[in-house]
DNA sequence: GTTTATGCAAATTCTTTGCAATACT
DNA sequence: AGTATTGCAAAGAATTTGCATAAAC
Protein backbone atom coordinates (compact mmCIF):
# COMPACT_ATOMS: atom_id res chain seq x y z
CA UNK A 1 0.00 0.00 0.00
CA UNK A 2 1.19 3.48 0.24
CA UNK A 3 0.63 4.62 -3.65
CA UNK A 4 -3.26 5.90 -3.58
CA UNK A 5 -2.70 9.47 -4.91
CA UNK A 6 -4.14 11.93 -2.47
CA UNK A 7 -3.91 10.37 1.40
CA UNK A 8 -0.99 12.73 1.75
CA UNK A 9 -3.00 15.54 1.10
CA UNK A 10 -5.90 14.63 2.84
CA UNK A 11 -3.66 14.28 5.83
CA UNK A 12 -1.99 17.75 5.04
CA UNK A 13 -5.26 19.56 4.10
CA UNK A 14 -6.57 18.60 7.88
CA UNK A 15 -3.63 19.73 9.65
CA UNK A 16 -2.25 16.29 10.23
CA UNK A 17 1.25 14.37 10.41
CA UNK A 18 1.62 12.65 7.42
CA UNK A 19 2.07 9.09 8.91
CA UNK A 20 2.38 5.75 6.95
CA UNK A 21 0.08 4.53 9.18
CA UNK A 22 -2.45 6.94 8.51
CA UNK A 23 -2.26 6.92 5.13
CA UNK A 24 -2.72 3.56 4.53
CA UNK A 25 -5.93 3.71 6.64
CA UNK A 26 -7.38 6.71 4.98
CA UNK A 27 -5.89 4.06 1.67
CA UNK A 28 -7.77 1.29 3.16
CA UNK A 29 -11.09 3.19 3.31
CA UNK A 30 -10.73 4.98 -0.25
CA UNK A 31 -10.08 1.68 -1.45
CA UNK A 32 -12.63 -0.41 -0.14
CA UNK A 33 -15.22 1.74 -0.24
CA UNK A 34 -17.35 0.26 2.50
CA UNK A 35 -17.92 1.42 6.23
CA UNK A 36 -15.21 -0.42 8.50
CA UNK A 37 -14.61 -1.65 12.13
CA UNK A 38 -11.13 -1.08 14.37
CA UNK A 39 -11.14 -4.77 13.74
CA UNK A 40 -11.49 -5.18 9.60
CA UNK A 41 -8.59 -2.26 9.79
CA UNK A 42 -6.75 -4.16 12.21
CA UNK A 43 -6.64 -7.32 9.95
CA UNK A 44 -5.67 -5.14 6.67
CA UNK A 45 -2.73 -3.86 8.37
CA UNK A 46 -1.88 -6.05 11.71
CA UNK A 47 1.14 -6.61 9.50
CA UNK A 48 2.23 -3.15 9.56
CA UNK A 49 0.80 -1.88 12.86
CA UNK A 50 -0.48 -2.10 16.16
CA UNK A 51 -3.46 -2.50 16.86
CA UNK A 52 -3.28 0.53 19.36
CA UNK A 53 -2.31 2.82 16.51
CA UNK A 54 -5.26 2.32 14.86
CA UNK A 55 -7.32 2.71 17.64
CA UNK A 56 -5.78 6.39 18.02
CA UNK A 57 -5.78 7.00 13.90
CA UNK A 58 -9.21 5.71 14.55
CA UNK A 59 -9.67 8.49 17.08
CA UNK A 60 -8.04 11.19 15.33
CA UNK A 61 -10.06 11.02 12.10
CA UNK A 62 -13.00 11.21 14.19
CA UNK A 63 -11.53 14.20 15.48
CA UNK A 64 -11.01 15.84 12.48
CA UNK A 65 -14.01 14.75 10.82
CA UNK A 66 -12.60 12.79 8.49
CA UNK A 67 -14.61 9.68 9.51
CA UNK A 68 -17.52 8.99 11.25
CA UNK A 69 -19.30 6.51 12.96
CA UNK A 70 -21.69 4.37 10.95
CA UNK A 71 -24.71 3.00 13.06
CA UNK A 72 -24.92 -1.25 12.84
CA UNK A 73 -27.32 -3.20 14.20
CA UNK A 74 -24.68 -5.67 15.68
CA UNK A 75 -22.71 -4.27 18.33
CA UNK A 76 -19.54 -3.84 15.94
CA UNK A 77 -19.02 -0.10 15.55
CA UNK A 78 -18.18 1.31 12.31
CA UNK A 79 -16.34 3.83 10.39
CA UNK A 80 -17.05 5.67 6.45
CA UNK A 81 -15.08 8.39 5.02
CA UNK A 82 -16.85 11.66 5.37
CA UNK A 83 -18.05 13.06 1.80
CA UNK A 84 -18.53 16.58 2.98
CA UNK A 85 -17.41 19.36 1.06
CA UNK A 86 -14.35 20.70 2.89
CA UNK A 87 -15.40 24.22 2.02
CA UNK A 88 -18.35 23.88 3.56
CA UNK A 89 -18.81 25.36 7.17
CA UNK A 90 -19.22 22.00 8.84
CA UNK A 91 -20.35 18.36 9.19
CA UNK A 92 -22.91 16.62 7.52
CA UNK A 93 -26.25 16.43 9.02
CA UNK A 94 -27.43 13.45 7.83
CA UNK A 95 -25.88 10.13 6.67
CA UNK A 96 -28.38 6.88 4.95
CA UNK A 97 -26.72 4.02 5.17
CA UNK A 98 -27.32 0.40 3.55
CA UNK A 99 -26.00 -3.09 5.16
CA UNK A 100 -26.52 -6.34 3.38
CA UNK A 101 -27.67 -8.86 5.28
CA UNK A 102 -25.54 -11.49 3.30
CA UNK A 103 -22.56 -9.97 2.66
CA UNK A 104 -22.46 -8.02 6.13
CA UNK A 105 -21.17 -4.71 4.09
CA UNK A 106 -22.37 -1.36 5.53
CA UNK A 107 -22.10 1.33 2.86
CA UNK A 108 -23.28 5.03 2.12
CA UNK A 109 -25.93 5.89 0.35
CA UNK A 110 -25.56 9.39 -1.65
CA UNK A 111 -27.63 8.81 -3.68
CA UNK A 112 -30.76 8.95 -1.10
CA UNK A 113 -31.41 12.30 0.34
CA UNK A 114 -34.01 11.93 4.15
CA UNK A 115 -36.80 13.69 3.86
CA UNK A 116 -37.48 15.95 6.32
CA UNK A 117 -39.52 14.38 9.18
CA UNK A 118 -42.03 16.32 11.56
CA UNK A 119 -40.91 15.67 15.38
CA UNK A 120 -43.21 16.09 18.08
CA UNK A 121 -43.46 19.55 19.39
CA UNK A 122 -40.41 20.50 21.44
CA UNK A 123 -37.79 18.18 20.04
CA UNK A 124 -35.05 20.30 18.17
CA UNK A 125 -33.10 18.17 15.25
CA UNK A 126 -29.61 18.48 14.87
CA UNK A 127 -28.25 15.47 12.89
CA UNK A 128 -29.99 12.07 11.53
CA UNK A 129 -28.87 8.86 10.19
CA UNK A 130 -30.63 6.21 8.62
CA UNK A 131 -29.81 2.31 8.61
CA UNK A 132 -31.34 0.06 6.19
CA UNK A 133 -30.78 -3.64 6.39
CA UNK A 134 -31.61 -5.66 3.51
CA UNK A 135 -30.14 -7.28 0.54
CA UNK A 136 -27.50 -5.47 -1.62
CA UNK A 137 -27.24 -5.15 -5.39
CA UNK A 138 -24.59 -8.05 -5.67
CA UNK A 139 -25.97 -10.39 -3.02
CA UNK A 140 -29.91 -10.46 -4.59
CA UNK B 1 -39.64 -3.06 42.82
CA UNK B 2 -41.94 -5.72 42.03
CA UNK B 3 -45.24 -4.22 41.94
CA UNK B 4 -45.45 -2.68 39.20
CA UNK B 5 -48.75 -4.42 36.91
CA UNK B 6 -48.46 -6.65 33.98
CA UNK B 7 -44.48 -7.83 34.20
CA UNK B 8 -45.66 -11.49 35.12
CA UNK B 9 -48.28 -11.76 32.27
CA UNK B 10 -46.18 -10.07 29.84
CA UNK B 11 -43.72 -12.41 30.33
CA UNK B 12 -46.52 -15.52 30.57
CA UNK B 13 -47.68 -14.70 27.25
CA UNK B 14 -44.22 -14.88 25.69
CA UNK B 15 -43.45 -18.14 27.23
CA UNK B 16 -40.78 -16.94 29.64
CA UNK B 17 -40.95 -18.11 33.36
CA UNK B 18 -41.14 -15.89 35.34
CA UNK B 19 -38.37 -15.23 37.59
CA UNK B 20 -37.69 -11.96 39.52
CA UNK B 21 -35.01 -10.83 37.58
CA UNK B 22 -37.02 -10.88 34.36
CA UNK B 23 -39.86 -8.51 35.93
CA UNK B 24 -37.16 -6.39 37.36
CA UNK B 25 -35.93 -5.54 34.00
CA UNK B 26 -38.67 -5.29 32.09
CA UNK B 27 -40.17 -3.00 35.22
CA UNK B 28 -37.29 -1.07 34.95
CA UNK B 29 -38.01 -0.54 30.95
CA UNK B 30 -41.89 0.05 31.61
CA UNK B 31 -41.12 2.98 34.17
CA UNK B 32 -38.13 4.48 32.61
CA UNK B 33 -39.77 4.52 29.30
CA UNK B 34 -36.26 5.41 27.56
CA UNK B 35 -33.84 3.04 25.93
CA UNK B 36 -31.66 1.29 28.63
CA UNK B 37 -28.17 -0.30 27.96
CA UNK B 38 -26.82 -2.75 30.14
CA UNK B 39 -24.57 -0.60 32.37
CA UNK B 40 -28.15 1.01 33.28
CA UNK B 41 -29.77 -1.89 33.98
CA UNK B 42 -26.91 -3.04 36.06
CA UNK B 43 -26.46 -0.01 37.97
CA UNK B 44 -30.06 -0.10 38.12
CA UNK B 45 -30.46 -3.60 39.91
CA UNK B 46 -27.19 -4.39 41.07
CA UNK B 47 -27.95 -5.10 44.33
CA UNK B 48 -30.35 -7.95 43.31
CA UNK B 49 -29.16 -9.18 40.59
CA UNK B 50 -25.78 -10.29 38.87
CA UNK B 51 -23.98 -8.71 35.82
CA UNK B 52 -23.98 -11.72 33.77
CA UNK B 53 -27.88 -13.00 34.85
CA UNK B 54 -28.85 -9.25 33.49
CA UNK B 55 -26.91 -10.25 29.73
CA UNK B 56 -29.07 -13.40 29.73
CA UNK B 57 -31.60 -11.62 30.53
CA UNK B 58 -31.36 -8.78 27.55
CA UNK B 59 -30.52 -11.37 25.16
CA UNK B 60 -33.57 -13.59 26.01
CA UNK B 61 -36.02 -10.66 25.95
CA UNK B 62 -34.19 -10.04 22.03
CA UNK B 63 -34.95 -13.60 21.16
CA UNK B 64 -38.42 -13.33 22.30
CA UNK B 65 -39.30 -9.83 20.44
CA UNK B 66 -39.91 -8.38 23.84
CA UNK B 67 -36.87 -5.88 23.50
CA UNK B 68 -35.13 -4.64 20.23
CA UNK B 69 -31.60 -2.90 19.82
CA UNK B 70 -31.93 1.02 19.74
CA UNK B 71 -29.04 1.87 17.44
CA UNK B 72 -26.06 4.59 19.50
CA UNK B 73 -24.08 6.97 18.26
CA UNK B 74 -21.91 6.22 21.21
CA UNK B 75 -20.77 2.99 21.06
CA UNK B 76 -23.16 1.76 23.80
CA UNK B 77 -26.21 -0.82 22.93
CA UNK B 78 -29.25 0.25 24.40
CA UNK B 79 -32.59 -1.48 24.09
CA UNK B 80 -35.81 -0.16 24.33
CA UNK B 81 -39.42 -2.51 24.92
CA UNK B 82 -40.81 -3.68 21.32
CA UNK B 83 -44.38 -2.19 21.05
CA UNK B 84 -45.50 -3.71 18.61
CA UNK B 85 -48.99 -5.90 18.46
CA UNK B 86 -48.44 -9.40 19.20
CA UNK B 87 -51.57 -10.38 17.72
CA UNK B 88 -49.61 -9.41 14.17
CA UNK B 89 -47.27 -11.85 12.26
CA UNK B 90 -43.67 -10.45 13.28
CA UNK B 91 -41.11 -7.57 14.27
CA UNK B 92 -41.81 -4.01 13.50
CA UNK B 93 -40.19 -2.90 10.48
CA UNK B 94 -38.99 0.30 11.40
CA UNK B 95 -37.70 2.21 14.34
CA UNK B 96 -37.48 6.00 15.20
CA UNK B 97 -35.66 6.86 17.34
CA UNK B 98 -34.56 10.17 19.86
CA UNK B 99 -31.27 11.01 21.34
CA UNK B 100 -30.92 13.94 23.46
CA UNK B 101 -27.30 15.13 23.19
CA UNK B 102 -28.22 17.09 26.60
CA UNK B 103 -29.33 14.48 28.52
CA UNK B 104 -28.03 11.30 26.72
CA UNK B 105 -31.34 10.07 27.09
CA UNK B 106 -32.86 8.04 24.08
CA UNK B 107 -36.76 7.12 22.94
CA UNK B 108 -38.54 5.73 20.66
CA UNK B 109 -40.88 7.94 19.03
CA UNK B 110 -43.92 6.33 18.21
CA UNK B 111 -46.10 9.29 16.48
CA UNK B 112 -43.66 9.53 13.46
CA UNK B 113 -43.23 6.40 10.92
CA UNK B 114 -40.43 6.90 8.16
CA UNK B 115 -41.69 7.94 4.66
CA UNK B 116 -40.79 5.18 2.01
CA UNK B 117 -37.02 5.90 0.58
CA UNK B 118 -36.43 4.88 -2.88
CA UNK B 119 -33.11 2.81 -2.70
CA UNK B 120 -30.90 3.05 -5.65
CA UNK B 121 -32.00 0.23 -8.40
CA UNK B 122 -31.00 -3.74 -6.97
CA UNK B 123 -31.47 -2.86 -3.36
CA UNK B 124 -34.01 -4.97 -1.07
CA UNK B 125 -34.63 -3.25 2.46
CA UNK B 126 -36.24 -5.16 4.82
CA UNK B 127 -35.98 -3.14 7.79
CA UNK B 128 -35.17 0.17 8.72
CA UNK B 129 -33.72 2.68 11.69
CA UNK B 130 -33.77 6.61 11.87
CA UNK B 131 -31.73 7.72 14.89
CA UNK B 132 -32.17 11.61 15.03
CA UNK B 133 -30.17 13.82 17.66
CA UNK B 134 -30.66 16.81 19.12
CA UNK B 135 -32.35 18.36 22.17
CA UNK B 136 -35.65 16.93 23.63
CA UNK B 137 -38.41 18.99 25.09
CA UNK B 138 -37.11 18.00 28.92
CA UNK B 139 -33.98 20.05 27.82
CA UNK B 140 -34.53 22.50 25.10
C1' DG C 1 15.23 20.88 18.18
C1' DT C 2 10.64 20.57 19.43
C1' DT C 3 6.50 18.41 19.07
C1' DT C 4 3.65 14.57 17.99
C1' DA C 5 2.91 9.62 16.87
C1' DT C 6 4.11 4.89 17.63
C1' DG C 7 4.85 0.36 19.95
C1' DC C 8 4.72 -2.34 23.81
C1' DA C 9 3.01 -3.59 28.30
C1' DA C 10 -0.55 -3.45 31.26
C1' DA C 11 -4.86 -1.84 33.12
C1' DT C 12 -9.96 -1.41 32.38
C1' DT C 13 -14.14 -2.45 30.65
C1' DC C 14 -17.38 -5.35 28.10
C1' DT C 15 -19.25 -9.81 27.04
C1' DT C 16 -19.39 -14.79 27.03
C1' DT C 17 -19.00 -19.60 28.92
C1' DG C 18 -19.05 -23.62 32.33
C1' DC C 19 -20.91 -25.58 36.11
C1' DA C 20 -23.05 -26.45 40.55
C1' DA C 21 -26.85 -24.64 43.32
C1' DT C 22 -31.43 -22.75 43.18
C1' DA C 23 -35.98 -21.53 41.61
C1' DC C 24 -39.92 -22.25 38.45
C1' DT C 25 -43.76 -24.92 36.71
C1' DA D 1 -39.71 -34.33 39.58
C1' DG D 2 -37.95 -32.29 35.74
C1' DT D 3 -36.29 -28.37 33.37
C1' DA D 4 -34.69 -23.75 33.00
C1' DT D 5 -32.42 -19.86 35.41
C1' DT D 6 -29.12 -17.91 38.50
C1' DG D 7 -24.63 -16.74 40.68
C1' DC D 8 -19.96 -17.11 40.83
C1' DA D 9 -15.51 -17.78 38.83
C1' DA D 10 -12.98 -17.39 35.08
C1' DA D 11 -12.00 -16.91 30.16
C1' DG D 12 -11.96 -14.09 26.19
C1' DA D 13 -12.78 -9.57 23.58
C1' DA D 14 -12.64 -4.81 23.05
C1' DT D 15 -10.81 -0.47 24.39
C1' DT D 16 -7.89 2.76 27.00
C1' DT D 17 -3.70 4.59 29.34
C1' DG D 18 1.36 5.39 30.49
C1' DC D 19 5.73 5.83 29.08
C1' DA D 20 10.05 5.41 26.53
C1' DT D 21 11.52 5.34 21.61
C1' DA D 22 11.06 6.92 16.99
C1' DA D 23 9.39 9.80 13.38
C1' DA D 24 7.53 14.23 11.51
C1' DC D 25 7.96 19.08 10.88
Amino acid sequence: MGNIPNTTNILKDNKLRVTSCRRDVLATFITRKVALSHSDLEEALKENFDRVTIYRTLKTFLDSDLIHKVLDDSGATKYALCTHNRSEPHHEHEHVHFKCEKCGKTNCIEEVSLPKIALPAGYLSKEMSLLVVGICKECS
